[in-house]
DNA sequence: CTGAAAGCGCTTACAG
DNA sequence: CTGAAAGCGCTTACAG
């Protein structure tokens, strides 16, 4: 009868103990099940608001049936990118209204860490995973799609195995960007992208490709730089560009950093208002900018939300089958995707 | 003898089953505990193969004499926002090293929101918690902390309740950054800030204060606005200032989106060349804007880490009296803080 | 309406 | 070096 001393946790024993019910009577009370008499639920809940009892939602779920732990993974390129912040937290939103708490990790391109993350996340028994991928194949994990763990890929589709995407279509987006500079008479356009490895980065460029075929653009292989993973890469490589003999008039540039590296490096130039760029991917304050950058917009709050409902709706127990679903992009002209040619190309 | 079936998940005993050994000495193997043959070792590492084992550790830790779970709980403002984000990835790159996952949640200056995440962590057993705390006293983490779970407070400092925290120094901060517009002739400075519920809000007003003090500056109630918490709301105020009979010729805008909407709105006032500003707290590509914008810089890495380290180390058994831990600011001159008065005050 | 027994997947504390 | 028994905090599957 006497409580638990107060440097130990309480148990629900200790509540049964204290309440002078059995354990499974306390059990029926923290969850909410019928059929407990007032007096018993007033004296459960009086020990509980005593010893501070906090429930273990890990040795629930170890003995429970469905073995839910109420906790999702989500593995992101970045949690400190803007892009895979947004993403978070849409999926906390969703989450949250479930009572679901979120484990998080950044793979950083990195196929280890990928496979490293999904590993302590499984092992920590997530109910579900959403996982923005950096590795070329994730036949890895056969094992947990088996066990009925849902996974959902955001951003970067699965490969080797068949499991829900929630995707934007990058070849149309880019395709669209490429468009857009061409319809202000550029013919001269330059590509930068990111890492050939990277299968969206591979998208974009032919998205690029199939815009200049569109308007019988000739690909100049001068004007296509890849593998440029950070700003100072694609900085460096924007100096090059207008240091040779056939400086593009127009930019299009493939990802977030690319695009803020050749802004700096325009800037440095004096070209900012005599280049014209669109960007793949929007950024906070590209609006405030001079002048403001134009960009394909994704919207990873939509991707975030839908890859959560995705995930819960498999675990409320709906079935179909695995499916890529592709939200749109949206191209947002701002001032510097319409600037025209300065000199005739 | 035979394999579990592929629609269940693989456990240690069946592991020990098809290794023809107890599950004690898988348990060993998997922990690298010594004093088992390598012949052992080999069968139980060729089952563990072969059924895709993996160790639940919700279930180690349950039974674990130190009930570790390895999973530390981080409560920030906004996972989106970039501050909370890079405290989150500094903490993430510390906890990596260690193998331990990050639960994270995002409270949105709700109290409510802070107790439901530290409850929801505590309940899946985190090892320990970092609080950047939305509420105005956190008397209720007591039971957590009698338990030895330790906690870090990030950003703003643990009310009721005796824990380290990894703090700045706002009021020195921002009386820096008054101080600076002062050299810069600025008589008529005004102060925009969060909402006067934020303790560090009122730090940064009362360095505010102290800077005017000590430059025998009148402070001018019509120049102090409180309760910004949006761009937005920033934005008009900034707008409702200059529309006065006495604008001031300078703005210390005391939170980010406090100083984003001040510059969207001198920017339709086309006077972002004429008024000086100083923002509290960087942001991405502030240096890139024209005027680049000066900034009091927080250094959320480096909070993060040393936030981090505190958890581990006192994990570690490590002992010492709670205590503020402070990192520096700095002054970030870019410009926009540089600009002298265009009319004589 | 209530509770005693067994067991979730693992480790502890022993014994051999 | 190896393993059988007990138990971590909880829920299941029964029985009354």
């Amino acid at each position: 009868m006497e409580p638990a001393p107060p440097h130990r946790k309480a148990t629900l024993r200790d509540v049964a103990r204290l309440a002078a019910v059995s354990p499974k009577t306390v059990s029926r009370v923290v969850n909410h099940e019928p059929g407990v008499t007032a007096a018993k639920i007033a004296a459960v809940t009086v020990a509980i608001e005593k010893l501070g009892y906090r429930p273990n939602v890990t040795a629930s779920a170890l003995r429970r049936a469905d073995g839910r732990t109420a906790t999702i993974g989500v593995v992101l390129e970045d949690v400190a990118n803007p892009f895979s912040a947004a993403l978070h937290r849409a999926m906390e939103d969703v989450a949250r209204i479930r009572g679901v708490s979120i484990l998080t990790g950044s793979v950083d391109e990195d196929p280890e860490r990928e496979r490293a993350l999904i590993r302590a996340f499984v092992g920590r028994q997530v109910d579900g995973l959403v996982i923005a991928p950096a590795s070329d194949n994730q036949a890895y994990l056969a094992t947990e799609l088996l066990r009925g763990t849902p996974v959902i890929f955001v951003d970067r589709p699965p490969v080797g195995v068949r499991a829900d995407a929630v995707l934007i279509d990058n070849r149309v987006g880019a395709r669209q960007a490429v468009r857009h500079l061409v319809e202000a008479d550029h013919r001269a356009i330059a590509y930068l992208g990111d890492l050939r490895s990277i299968a969206t980065a591979q998208d974009r460029l032919q998205g690029y490709r199939d815009a200049l075929a569109d308007a019988g653009i000739r690909l100049r292989s001068d004007h296509v730089v890849e593998d440029l993973h950070s700003a100072g890469a694609a900085e460096q490589a924007v100096h090059r560009l207008f240091a040779s003999a056939t400086p593009p008039t127009a930019l299009f540039t493939a990802q977030n950093l690319v695009t803020i590296g050749a802004i700096r490096a325009l800037r440095t130039l004096g070209r900012q208002r005599s280049v014209a760029l669109i960007g793949f991917d929007d950024f906070p304050l590209a609006d405030l900018l001079e002048p403001g950058v134009t960009v394909v917009a994704q919207d990873p709050s939509a991707m975030g939300e839908l890859a959560a409902s995705l995930i819960f709706r498999r675990l409320d127990g709906d079935f179909w089958e695995p499916a890529v679903h592709t939200i749109p992009t949206r191209l947002v002209a701002r001032g510097s995707g319409e600037i025209r040619p300065s000199v005739r190309p």
